[in-house]
DNA sequence: AAATCATGTAACATATAAAGTTACATGAAA
DNA sequence: TTTCATGTAACTTTATATGTTACATGATTT
């Protein structure tokens, strides 16, 4: 199955964001990304609904940060994305008649509740600051062999 | 994205194995999964490999249990399948050059890893043989009122 | 007011992987 | 030798993320 990357997609945006004061169009940052414009807006757009950036139309315009990036977690990030299914496994069926697929499901959900609940909580405890905190570091060191952060 | 019902479908084929004695042929489980033989088989096939299951062919073959059923965990049959992702969502590039994307991978893979080796280690504590218990006990509450395993 | 710029969004195309299906080869039992 | 059952390749279908095109909406500049 194809992995779904839009939550690493949208914090590479933030990230990125967050380096420089704002506004960034959908085409500068689709470029920085290399993809779509289009995909930049889709991925953001629950971002925008919930207030955690602004988007402004015309000359001037485009995307702005709008929350303390202390506050925001990786959880409120996945959450805007529409809190898209975490794992690529799953029951057979849901509300099986069949009692043996009952009992496989029971045990499956167990541990598929489990490392559901793991992840969620793993993703409340970081938050866009230490992401920025860590890129920053990261940025340090390349800074003085005088490189970008798309040096390669 | 879809998910992957393998697991779940192979250790359904199991638990009904594990009521009466073989053997089963493809056609028999595709119907109790109301899938196709194809389907049986192929799911069928790593367990096969591995010796967990015995398959044969000609009159009065078919597929028939071959392990213990108490030493057999959900991770065993999980590797059995060959270990398919377990995680719906990743990163967006591997090996990036790009420093905003490698401070972004490093903590989403931190939680990846975790919530991977929780799954792993919930399935390995449980064996078939408690699964096949598990069902005993659904069928006796179910055998009082006179329904059988498929019984809605 | 008109031209330009940027988002918003629908519609369609592409890519990938699971699941389903068909066809046929292989081999065992009646 | 016929029948049955697995083994497997090849193809189709389905679902979903991703990519792309087209155009409407609205803000800014001239």
């Amino acid at each position: 199955m194809k992995r779904d990357s839009r939550l690493s997609g949208v914090l590479h945006v933030l990230l990125h964001m967050a380096q420089q004061p704002g506004p960034f169009t959908s085409e500068t940052l689709a470029k920085a990304m290399d993809t779509n414009p289009v995909v930049i807006r889709r991925i953001m757009a629950g971002l925008r609904d919930l207030g955690y950036v602004r988007s402004e139309k015309g000359h001037g315009g485009g995307w702005t940060l709008a929350c303390d990036l202390a506050k925001v977690t990786l959880r409120d990030v996945y959450i805007a994305l529409g809190s898209p299914s975490l794992l690529a496994i799953g029951n057979r069926t849901e509300a099986p008649g069949c009692l043996v697929e009952q009992s496989v499901n029971a045990a499956l959900d167990q541990a598929f509740g489990d490392a559901q609940a793991l992840l969620l909580s793993r993703f409340g405890e970081v938050t866009l600051a230490m992401l920025g905190d860590d890129l920053r570091k990261r940025l340090g060191s390349r800074k003085l062999q005088g490189m970008s952060a798309h040096g390669a």
